[in-house]
DNA sequence: CGGCCCCGCGTTTTT
DNA sequence: CGCGGGGCCG
């Protein structure tokens, strides 16, 4: 402790007589006298000289919570008061969570003047630089920005009229192709000639998929469309084929800073070094941790950061191995368990915080006992630790944990929110509105006009449509752009059903009103005019949610133009954003990015999505052997390290305290499934580690008698009442269902008890033949020959049992001829034998 | 042409 | 279990 003071100390000193110009300058430029000392402050002697030596490339690799944004943040600043002009810096990061953050935090450090910094995400950066320059590749400057929903979609549809089957060719997969080889900058022409990648699709029998893939391209381009990946594929052609270009973009950015390094893909990397390279280039900073490396599922690439210094021999090299976000307990375990790890560069995270609590193991029987205990325990923790709702955070390894989870704690009235998984922006009546305008703004989004055009229904069908495309077909144009050059006069446009005139009618006048509304006006129109508004009305009840969202979306358009006028991207740039700008943006926007309400709530999301993120107390759930690590991990030895930095990044995200949890069984489409303890516990330095179970108790409990009592238990929860409905709120956010604490009033509104009035609540709870059955003999392990009944298909006799994992299949020949033979799975069939 | 019903499939992770 | 797509009927 001492020692380090001691060295800040003669640090400072050191660092007085280099900075003593700088002071004086940056005072002739009425900055606060205090402000230079105020950035070199508060950081370490390695960090301190990260910020400081800001002309020289540079490599910092950053354990978790060592102060990887602190040093990004201040060496920006510190450039700025150097002198720095703010528009030769970018600034990169991958969310744009990360990007508001970090924008944030400079903003605290030198005000107003970072507004003009460009700092985003790459996608973002990158969208914007074509926005600009996106001619040169013939593309206009309102293209479309296709998320993966989107680009899914198309490449479905194009599979589907190349007549392949979508079995073999599905769509997600080849989706993962076409971006593993767009990651990796191989055009459809080359990945045509690639005989390693054409040779695996012909040992996976897709031998089309080249094909697939130069439809794709051909279609998107057609539309002046990009998806993701091509936001990094058009920078990259940009910049190898427009010298000029690139020279104008490498003289601007003299300072580019790169955030989370390890994730990077190659084509990002190129492009950082087609900037960063020959006389002249930007100086590169980059930051992260090798130790933190979780994307390589999608094309990222560790190497980038382990060959650094290859690449740019004469970067200086910076260790933040400090971790002063947790207690020497987590940072301790943590290390335990990446140590199994081969794959790695040398760095020993350390951590001079207390001791601190042991990590806590809990084990449930089954998953949704498991989320009881989950939140027994952030109670427990909140009220002994005195803490807030936000300060807890729930990860799991898949979405699809979320459930139990959402629903134990709605149950115990605990304030939530749920991060990623269906987006706000997935919602259908969303996309129809973005369809809605991004037809107007891009004519030639074919995708958005056969979404729309007969959205809410205004009887224009598949025949019609189909006979629209012809005639855009005919005449080389996108249909809008085919319908939109009828004259009243022209022999075709008489042919035009009066429907289809309407519905050109209805978006030219929206089309035309754009120039004198302002964005909020003008979404109203669409969400109106369009008769969205009016089709949600008319559905009442179960439009209601949508209809919120759909509020939502028009204020988060208010929302924008005033961010926007707060915060022009470039000087002399008007400050009432535009459609165009407002599309793309919304286009890269994702949950992450929704803000909160400001209200306290426990924080539920993946482990993915937790990066960069810390919590005083963090509850990592379903440590189970085939889910972390996850099943597709096993067996590769690469996979497998990477799910372990997974866990590495899951347990670093708590200060104070971490709980690890698992269960015994778990629902797996609607099947029970049995689990074994996840590797991760065993890997786990066990000295760190409160056990709350006894190892020894007897495992081997009889699975069937175990599975039965389970089935009891559920049935009886299922009984409370809270019926299936998983997202609560108007808006159809995720929030959780919250109850401002009454004391011990009963709370008239939630949760709902199931009563005749709610009719729907009733749906598939408990057995449908309710008491009659109650006479015959529960059927627990049925035999050939058997004389059962079934509550709907009446007698009958068992022909064929076959044992299954966790359940038995069942054939029964029934008496009654329509129903025949069925087979059935016997947990659920509920036969009683006669 | 639209609405309803049934079947089949999905679970890694995300800009 | 829940959703989306496809098929069938009105």
């Amino acid at each position: 402790m001492t020692k380090i003071q001691l060295f800040l100390r003669l640090n400072r000193i050191k660092n007085f007589s280099d900075t003593l110009f700088h002071r004086i300058f940056v005072q002739d430029m009425k900055m606060e006298n205090e402000t230079v000392s105020k950035i070199l402050d508060n950081l370490n002697p390695e960090q301190c000289r990260a910020v400081e030596n800001y002309d020289h490339t540079a490599l910092i690799i950053a354990g978790a919570g060592s102060g990887k944004t602190r040093v990004l943040t201040h060496r920006i600043a510190y450039m700025i008061e150097q002198g720095v002009p703010v528009r030769s810096i970018l600034a990169l990061t991958f969310t744009n969570k990360a990007a508001r953050e970090m924008r944030e935090r400079v903003d605290a450090l030198i005000g107003e003047r970072s507004r003009y910094l460009w700092l985003g995400t790459f996608h973002s950066i990158f969208a914007k630089i074509l926005r600009f320059e996106g001619k040169a590749l013939g593309y206009a400057d309102n293209f479309t920005i296709y998320d993966q929903e989107q680009s899914r979609t198309l490449i479905g549809k194009i599979i589907k009229e190349m007549n392949l089957s979508d079995e073999t060719y599905k769509p997600r997969d080849v989706q993962s192709r076409i971006s593993l080889a767009k990651n990796n900058l191989i055009t459809s022409a080359a990945y045509e000639a690639n005989a390693s990648l054409v040779g695996q699709d012909r040992e996976q029998r897709r031998p089309h998929i080249f094909e697939i893939y130069k439809r794709y391209d051909a279609r998107c381009r057609a539309a002046n469309a990009m998806d993701f990946d091509d936001l990094l594929v058009n920078v990259n052609i940009l910049f190898r084929d427009f010298p000029e270009v690139l020279a104008k973009y490498r003289d601007r950015f003299k300072y580019m800073l790169v955030d989370e390094y390890q994730d990077t893909n190659y084509a990002q990397y190129l492009i950082l070094r087609r900037l960063a390279s020959g006389e002249g280039g930007s100086r590169l900073c980059v930051v992260g941790d090798d130790a933190q490396s979780i994307y390589s599922f999608r094309g990222a690439k560790v190497e980038n950061i382990l060959l650094f210094r290859n690449d740019f021999p004469d970067a200086r090299l910076y260790k933040l191995e400090r971790n002063y976000r947790s207690t020497q307990t987590i940072v301790n375990a943590a290390n335990s368990v990446i140590d199994n790890n081969k794959h790695k560069i040398g760095k020993q995270s350390y951590s001079e915080n207390d001791f601190g609590e042991k990590i806590a193991v809990l084990r449930a029987y089954t998953d949704s006992e498991e989320a009881q205990m989950v939140a027994s325990a952030i109670r427990t923790s909140v009220r002994s630790a005195g803490i807030g709702w936000d300060k807890v955070a729930v990860l799991y390894r898949t979405n699809a944990q979320s459930r139990a989870l959402e629903e134990a704690l709605r149950r115990n009235n605990i304030p939530y929110r749920i991060y990623g998984g269906r987006s706000f922006y997935d919602h259908k009546e969303i996309r129809d509105m973005l369809a809605y305008i991004r037809l107007i703004v891009n004519p030639k989004d074919d995708e958005a006009f056969l979404r729309i055009v007969n959205y809410p229904a205004r009887g224009i069908g598949d025949v019609t449509q189909g006979r629209l495309r012809t005639l855009a077909t005919e005449h080389g144009v996108s249909i809008w752009e085919a319908l939109a050059s009828l004259t009243p006069e022209s022999p075709e446009w008489k042919t035009l059903g009066a429907k289809v005139k309407e519905f050109v009618a209805l978006i030219s006048e929206i089309s035309l009103s754009r120039t004198d509304k302002s964005l909020y006006e003008f979404g109203l129109m669409v969400a109106t005019r369009s008769g969205i508004l009016n089709a949600l009305t008319l559905a009442g009840p179960d439009g209601a949610d949508a209809k919120a969202n759909v509020e939502e979306l028009l204020n988060s358009m208010q929302e924008f133009t005033k961010e926007k006028s707060q915060l022009p991207a470039e000087e002399g740039e008007p400050t009432e954003p535009t459609i165009e700008e407002w599309l793309q943006n919304v286009a890269l926007l994702t949950d992450m990015d929704k803000e909160s309400d400001g209200a306290a709530r426990v924080t539920l999301m993946t482990v993915h999505a937790s990066k960069g993120l810390e919590f005083d107390t963090v509850f990592i759930v379903g440590l189970e052997e085939q889910l972390f690590p996850s099943l597709k991990s096993m067996g590769d030895e690469a996979q497998l390290e990477e799910e372990r930095r997974l866990f590495y990044v899951a347990l670093t995200r708590a200060e104070r305290q971490a709980t690890l949890s698992f269960a015994q069984t778990r629902y797996k489409w609607g099947n029970t499934e049995f689990c074994r303890p996840s590797r991760f516990l065993k890997e786990l330095d066990q000295r760190y580690l409160d056990i709350r179970f006894d190892p020894d108790e007897d495992n081997e409990e009889n699975p069937l008698e175990r599975l039965r009592r389970q089935h009891s238990e559920n049935s009886r929860s299922s009984e409370g009442g809270y019926g299936a409905r998983r997202y609560g709120g108007a808006s159809g956010s995720r929030y959780g269902g919250y109850q401002p604490k009454q004391a011990a009033k009963p709370q008239p509104e939630r949760p709902r008890p199931i009563t005749p009035a709610n009719p729907a609540s009733l749906r598939k709870i408990g057995s449908p033949s309710g008491s009659a059955a109650a006479a015959a003999v529960p059927l627990d392990a049925p035999k050939v020959g058997d004389r059962v009944i079934h509550a709907k298909f009446g007698p009958g006799n068992v022909v064929e049992v076959e044992p299954l994992a966790t359940d038995l299949k069942v054939t029964v020949e029934f008496d009654n001829p329509s129903a025949g033979k069925k087979t059935l799975l016997n947990k659920f069939a509920k036969l009683q034998r006669l």
